[in-house]
DNA sequence: AATGAATGAGTTTTCATTCAT
DNA sequence: CATGAATGAAAACTCATTCAT
């Protein structure tokens, strides 16, 4: 955190925060529908319900709205994961399940990662660093579920195969909402959790026993 | 095509093709450092090496450059891809030659690539199905692949799963040039090629005989 | 008075005094540093020790600070004036004393006396002129000292004459705060005092006698 | 010079000298009316004959127009000056002839002398300096036509008070715009120019002859 | 009396686009 | 064909002022 905070003019942290939320649900809409260089301040403002002056109570510049965007974007989807996977037990079970949440998490959550993928760039590197850090730890959580089953001895991977892995489920859950065009034509998300299980797990199940 | 044609004032067909070659380059350059929007059209004309007046000779709005510019990068990645591709026959052996051209292709390419999916967006949605056309070209390359394979007895798959195999192997290429201050760190690219080989083939090979 | 006063909500007119004293130093403290025009109203708040709102209740407009903060330099300086010169009888050693203290309070009050300068010009025509009326008292001190000196038999000189020496009595003591960057290089505060007596005495002393 | 150079995009040097020409006109009458902060750089625009996107064609920053209004002034009063006071032969009458010169030039140019006093606080150090050398030079000038008039045997003056009264000329013409709200009520521009000569030459007239 | 959040008019500055040369 | 000066709409951001608490 420390330095990855935004200065707001404004002293009470609890309004600070709900004015906070209201601009970046706006902006996330808007963000959606035009991208973030295509949105004016003034349409983020008029979009959370107050003033342009008021919007600059609450941030620097136009990039603070980004980051905060952007911030808010994985603080919500690893909220929803923390929920989904808190109860995972290192079974094959438990993994199918976390990827399942995770994929549904990914669908719900489809606009808004495609707006970190494609805004995230304009922001200062140290804030990158930052987000992806977070990216970083939802991954890790993969990692912790597929190190739990080969230690239970369902699996047999080395660090470096979980490591592949995990990045694997990780990307295969974005691309569901990245190529929504060409995925969802062919398959409902179901599906497509199905599709993609059963070629992880061909890749990482002990060959019977 | 038609429609996806941007007018020139500039008679000289070859002219044309050679002015925009220029300017497409300069723009990619600047596109990979600053973003479409943060890039002005004086920093492309002078990147092109010739006046603003004359960039408006070969285009009509700054989004011209744009769309020139995503045309550019498929055509280029599509032709290197075609060109790795055409000896295909149909085995084992080819597809893993075939995957592998492709993430080199990709390793190549991936600034550009990043480029195509932060800023696709603002191209109108005529441009963007244009070019996301030729995208399902690349991907329709694997899936003519696969089919052979399966029609040579190599392995034993539905149309839907060779979709989906088609899918993974594009986004997985797409994946490394992405991904890759988390990918990079861990694998070459020859090693991140084995890897996601080994999965892919996990899930097509037909068991064993 | 009359129209020059500035109208406060707050009734108390202790507390109006007080407040408007912290408020004029901490804003003469601001301009010094950056200006009228680059001070904003929630730095003088501030400086003052209380909120923007609570300043309000003090002033209708930031003009307003600007008038009050002339006004206190003027009010100031004549006062410290005022002491200085009011032992004054009318002799060439009062006159020379009188010049040395007056050069002395400019000298301690350069800084303000500068504010004055460069802001005054931003205020109502009506307060300039008020504030220049004070001026004008400054400068008819040192006539009155003159004029008693002439009517003692020290000096000859026209009505017009006592004017001029008046003017530049009160010119060359701001003169020294205002090229403070030439004239503080050259001399001390007391060698200026007596370049600058000597070079006005040529002018007024009566041949010999 | 070097550094003191404003930054224009347009390259036509002769046109950027023109431009500003005008740019700088604009601007005086409009400094002269309500000074530096409350001009807009739309007026400025306007009352040069170009359009705002025109002015910023010639100049970076509003703060480019102050200093090359600053600049330009005291470049207008130098070169007056410099054409008065070059036939300047070091004697009592050809000092009389210099300094009335420079009070018709200063009673010319007294509107522009209190910009100059009044704005030049907002600009950049470095420009400050660079702009003080010039009034240096200029009271330089008198510098040397005293010290001339030394060499001839016309004063007997040490090198101290010659730069004490070199200043001094220099104030009072300033002075002369400066007060020009008391000054000129009572006197005429030739008046006041007879009354501060005599005071300065009471001062430095060798004694007797 | 004191506070500080809210407001929006107003300011500087940028930049895509045009068009006369 | 090439140039680059001119344009002005539009954008980000500021800040004096108000007013409900």
């Amino acid at each position: 955190m420390g330095k990855h905070t935004v200065q707001a003019s404004v002293k009470d942290e609890k309004l600070v925060a709900v004015r906070r939320a209201q601009m970046v649900k706006g902006a996330v809409s808007l963000f959606k529908e035009k991208g973030f260089h295509r949105t004016t301040t003034r349409e983020i403002a008029r979009a959370a319900g107050f003033s342009i002056g008021t919007l600059y109570e609450y941030i620097r510049t136009k990039d603070d709205v980004l980051y905060l965007v952007c911030d808010s974007i994985y603080e919500n989807v690893k909220e929803r994961l923390d929920q989904a996977l808190n109860t995972e037990k290192g079974s094959l079970e438990s993994l199918t399940a976390a990827v399942a949440s995770y994929f549904k998490v990914m669908n719900e959550f489809q606009e808004e990662v495609l707006i970190l993928y494609q805004e995230m760039q304009s922001l200062p590197s140290e804030s990158i660093k930052y987000i992806l850090g977070k990216e970083m730890e939802m991954v890790a959580m993969f990692e912790t579920i597929l190190q739990k089953c080969v230690e239970n001895g369902e699996f047999l991977l080395t660090k470096r195969e979980i490591d592949g892995i995990a990045h694997n489920i990780f990307v295969q859950g974005q691309m569901w909402g990245f190529r929504r065009w060409a995925m969802q034509k062919l398959y409902t998300i179901e599906e497509y959790t199905d599709l993609q299980l059963r070629y992880l797990l061909n890749g990482v199940r002990m060959r019977d026993i």
